[in-house]
DNA sequence: TGTACATCAGTGAACGCGCGTTCACTGATGTAC
DNA sequence: TGTACATCAGTGAACGCGCGTTCACTGATGTAC
């Protein structure tokens, strides 16, 4: 055995994670596997031996998206004063730079609706990362009761990712801004109603 | 002249309609020029005789989309108390049927990702068509400030767009019907938050 | 009223291209001696 | 320590296919006579 055992795995995951760039900034149907190897530095031909189809690099690589906004969520929040945290992720997520920088944003603006569109087994998978995603913000609400602070992450990650899109999609730099601002309004009015436990 | 000059034109809303259903089931990339012919009972050949390309049928068909929910908002809360006319659009929209129909369904959860990596011609018609549906939305609240009622519109559309997105990817009933809920407990506490003017 | 004709909406074969996928091959590498 | 070797990660040509687009043609139709 000429390469350590984890050379190749090292490989798969660089390609995950380029690929998680370029799909994320060009939607799942816009870069080509020649494209994407060539992210990671590769050429085309060896993608068979890491990945069983294109459909599964895109899965893992919106996966890894995902973790990657749970994980910042939570270095995001871990300095933070208790009654801080949550609107610290809003406006992080609701900021001109998550809406000009697809590439390294959240999957969901990005990838929701490809998602939508993909096999059951996908969805699935997005089920977990996102309920994933719905607990960690969930836990930054800890004055509400846990099915409360559930309910109200739901409709924040909703809202949130909602705003986003629309922010992008808007070719008006006015509506844009307009979108952000009524998006971090919205999340805020929903977390205050009936705070109290 | 041996059809009359309103026939083509006809054929050609004909092509828009049937497109605007087929690309909101499937995606701006999930039709083919071929595919959306056959839906409105034509073949392929014909189509550059109608539009200038493909890309230029979409746009076209993701505006009719939208303005068809703008109508179908309208028609849904002429004959409805003031009162009850926001929370009639935002259960219709927020609605198992809406999320399961996506091909007669709103355009901004099938398209909106679609257009925001789209060309600025086509993001600025979408600001438009946004635009409007904003306005709708606000004038079914009368009982907040012009501005303020803008702003809740904006909110309670990113959230009812995020959470069709949502509901519609989550690979798991019981999640996708939580997210349905929690999107209108989100849009109702936006609109609940500082009603007087 | 009947017929020949000009028009043009719609047809379907053909194009060039880029895609996902396959596969025979290469060459860098750790190991055996 | 030096060399021959087996391994296999990665290469790049080739495949078949479906796509958007073009174009020469067809045939249904309103009009002129």
């Amino acid at each position: 055995m000429r390469y350590v055992k984890e050379h190749k795995l090292q490989t798969r995951s660089r390609i995950v994670e380029m690929a998680s760039y370029g799909l994320r900034q060009n939607g799942a149907d816009g870069v080509s596997v020649a494209d994407l190897m060539k992210l990671a530095g590769l050429t085309h031909g060896g993608f068979y031996s890491h990945f069983e189809s294109r459909d599964a690099l895109v899965v893992e690589a919106f996966a890894l998206a995902m973790d990657r906004t749970v994980s910042r969520w939570l270095e995001l929040t871990r300095v933070m004063p208790v009654e801080e945290r949550f609107d610290v992720v809003v406006d992080a997520y609701l900021s001109p730079d998550h809406r000009d920088n697809q590439q390294s944003g959240c999957a969901l603006p990005a990838l929701g609706a490809d998602i939508a569109r993909s096999n059951q087994k996908a969805r699935r998978r997005l089920a977990r990362k996102l309920e994933e995603m719905i607990d960690v913000l969930a836990r930054l609400l800890p004055q509400k009761s846990p099915a409360e602070a559930r309910q109200v992450a739901t409709g924040a990650i909703a809202t949130m990712m909602g705003s986003i899109v629309l922010a992008r999609a808007a070719g008006n730099k006015m509506l844009s801004d307009d979108i952000l601002h009524a998006g971090r309004q919205a999340v805020r009015n929903q977390a205050a109603v009936r705070t109290a436990k």
